[in-house]
DNA sequence: AACTCGGGGCA
DNA sequence: TGCCCAGAGTT
């Protein structure tokens, strides 16, 4: 869907995306790729993911963090994708908050990657760039970010937007150590120029 | 707004 | 070892 994509999980199909997506809550999607290339060999669909009791599912899923609570979301998922979809992942935004474990950053990756709805996804690496970018206010909460960057942005760009926000903030503009010393944004960055000046200085003997 | 869940990755 | 991490739900 995005071949530009930073991340294996969005190449996949709605079902699979929205389990991978609700699985990477707090924790990195090379994590979550592991567990994902053979718990997709496994499971297929919602059906394959209720047949099996609660603690095999937490036990093919535990190198995740939170696993406990991610099984139990995704066996009450599945549940309601057959009971009230056909088993089918809903496209519509405010249907797909209502699963259990989907919020609404999940929610705006699934419509954007999988339906090709525009959104603005906003993680913490999404909002930490953006403000330390001047995009937005340092204390405007996610929803403000979103909205923010929602109207900077053309509507066609908004979802390759927050993945280019993501993976500038993965792999670049991290939080505790970003690489202020060869980002080309240097100028806008509202805090790295101050925080090279305080980094600086490495043998003052005092 | 603050708290909790939780194993993996990294310094 | 200690600390943080592609969030969501509850209080």
């Amino acid at each position: 869907m995005f071949p530009d994509a930073h991340c294996e999980l969005y190449h996949a199909n709605p079902f699979e995306l929205t389990i991978a997506v609700l699985l990477s809550a707090q924790c990195t999607d090379e994590t979550v790729n592991k567990v994902t290339a053979t718990l997709f060999e496994k499971y297929k669909k919602p059906e394959d993911y209720i047949a099996v009791p609660l603690e095999e599912l937490e036990s093919d899923i535990r190198r995740i963090g939170l696993f406990r609570n991610k099984a139990k979301n995704i066996q009450k998922l599945c549940q309601m994708l057959i009971d009230k979809y056909n088993g089918e992942v809903p496209q519509e935004h405010e249907l797909l908050t209502e699963l259990p474990g989907v919020g609404r950053k999940t929610a705006n990756v699934v419509v954007s990657n999988a339906f090709g709805v525009p959104a603005m996804a906003v993680d913490t690496h999404v909002e930490r760039v953006s403000k330390r970018l001047k995009l937005a206010d340092e204390t405007d909460s996610v929803l403000e970010v979103e909205k923010k960057l929602m109207r900077k942005v053309p509507r066609e760009e908004w979802t390759i937007t927050h993945h280019r926000l993501i993976f500038f903030g993965r792999y670049h503009c991290k939080a505790q150590s970003p690489r202020c010393e060869i980002c080309p944004l240097i100028d806008c960055c509202r805090v790295g120029k101050a925080r090279m000046k305080a980094t600086k200085p490495r043998k003052t003997g005092k």
